[in-house]
DNA sequence: TTCAAAATCCCACGCTCGCATTGTAGAGAG
DNA sequence: CTCTCTACAATGCGAGCGTGGGATTTTGAA
């Protein structure tokens, strides 16, 4: 009765385009047996060419595939177990978080590292619950991407100071219940109390506890403030 | 009387780091004469790294000129006057809309490109209107940037059927005034309207007067859903 | 210049929101 | 089995919100 996401079958018929077919990327000879193998998913293909740019040239790593979105990268990781797979956030078809639970459902110890431009701290806490060994943000210089990724493989954790303590913010401070999560989204569209309370089969004063809880946990006073905040927070998306 | 933008001195010291010295970019023989030169500004190294990377492979055109936000750009643009620049929006230190503005004053022949993630109509408007002769998103496919850059060097302009809808719609649709922005940057911070008048120095009537233009041209019923809707639009930032 | 449209300003009414308080029922942990 | 947490629920109250109406000034097109 929790009505948790659901999505409900957006499958969009999913017939795009082949758009970058999973490519082996042979460039070099590909000694697979010394190099990191890095498997890239991101909706944004100048994106995916820097990446593929700045690992191919290093000699420790190789690029072995290339995703436009959570399914393909889903697809290619149970085919070909990259060492290191560098995910965003916020894609087309299947999101980040998304294709960390797929893919570690099928192997725990898989090493992912999301690599994104959102820095909320709902964001980092979902990513990381899900599996996440390494957040980055895409402005982070070049360097410590590589080093990230190093340390990944060597089965570290490579999280910047300033979003750890975000995390810790999160971790440490107040939950907000899925039945509170439906309120919010609700909230940020505009729905008075009686409409949200009839969308979801409950009393409008139950509604007005849930909003009550809410504004405690996330210190605010009006909706418009609380929805900012959510959004501020990657709790919710507009 | 108006209090337009003002943004009140935000030098804010300017001494960061050198990030990404914009470099001359030999590597190959750089024979100016024929090749379409480009200019890239975006705070993500890895964009700028796929930039590169791609623009490189083509034998038409070169990069001459990297800048990691928009100040950067403007002076690099001062100093070399690349054929084409390639803007984000959203950067530090000055905004892509800022940098449009400053470089066209030197020269309103110059030709710039945006390119980013955010497809609000507001967005896409300001920059168009600062001058920008092309407008992409950044998951856009790769021969679509390299056709764009040519085009706009060709003196054309480009911008995609979907995003020209967009600027349609914002064009012939209502126009907020500056004050009812104002009041709408206001609104987003949860402050109610006394306070709003108080941060204006007008009563707690004509803010409301100001709130009821604002929900009637955005055709919404309530303050959250203003906020909401501006923020997808681009009209604000949150 | 003239006129109309838009922006700015203000007030009073009714309704919803947000607050305080209190209570019940079910699920999970110890 | 108890303790705790969450979802659900009700009521009454006061403040702030959103709506109707109306006024003045500025702007730009006729």
């Amino acid at each position: 009765m929790t009505s948790r996401r659901k999505k409900a079958a957006r499958s969009k018929k999913s017939a795009k385009k082949p758009k970058s077919t999973p490519k082996k990327a042979p460039k070099v000879g590909d000694a697979k047996g010394s190099r990191i193998t890095v498997l890239i998913a991101d909706d944004h293909s100048v994106v995916r060419e820097g990446l593929v740019s700045l690992i191919t040239r290093k000699a420790d790593m190789t690029v072995v595939g290339e995703a436009g979105n959570g399914r393909e990268a889903v697809d290619f990781w149970r085919e070909h177990h990259p060492d290191v797979t560098l995910l965003d956030l916020r894609m087309p078809e299947l999101d980040g978080v998304g294709a960390i639970k797929e893919i570690r459902s099928g192997d725990d110890k898989a090493r992912i590292i999301v690599l994104t431009t959102f820095d909320g701290d709902e964001d980092i806490y979902r990513a990381i619950q899900a599996g996440a060994k390494g957040y980055l943000l895409k402005d982070a210089p070049r360097e410590a991407l590589m080093d990230c990724i190093r340390r990944v493989h060597a089965g570290e954790t490579c999280v910047p100071v300033h979003l750890a303590a975000k995390l810790a913010q999160r971790v440490s401070g107040e939950t907000l219940s899925d039945r509170e999560i439906d309120v919010l989204k609700l909230m940020a569209q505009g729905k008075s109390n009686k409409e949200i309370g009839s969308a979801l089969f409950i009393s409008e004063g139950t509604v007005k506890s849930h909003v009550k809880a809410i504004f405690a946990k996330m210190n605010v006073i009006s909706r418009t403030e609380a929805v900012a905040n959510a959004t501020r927070r990657g709790l919710i998306q507009l």
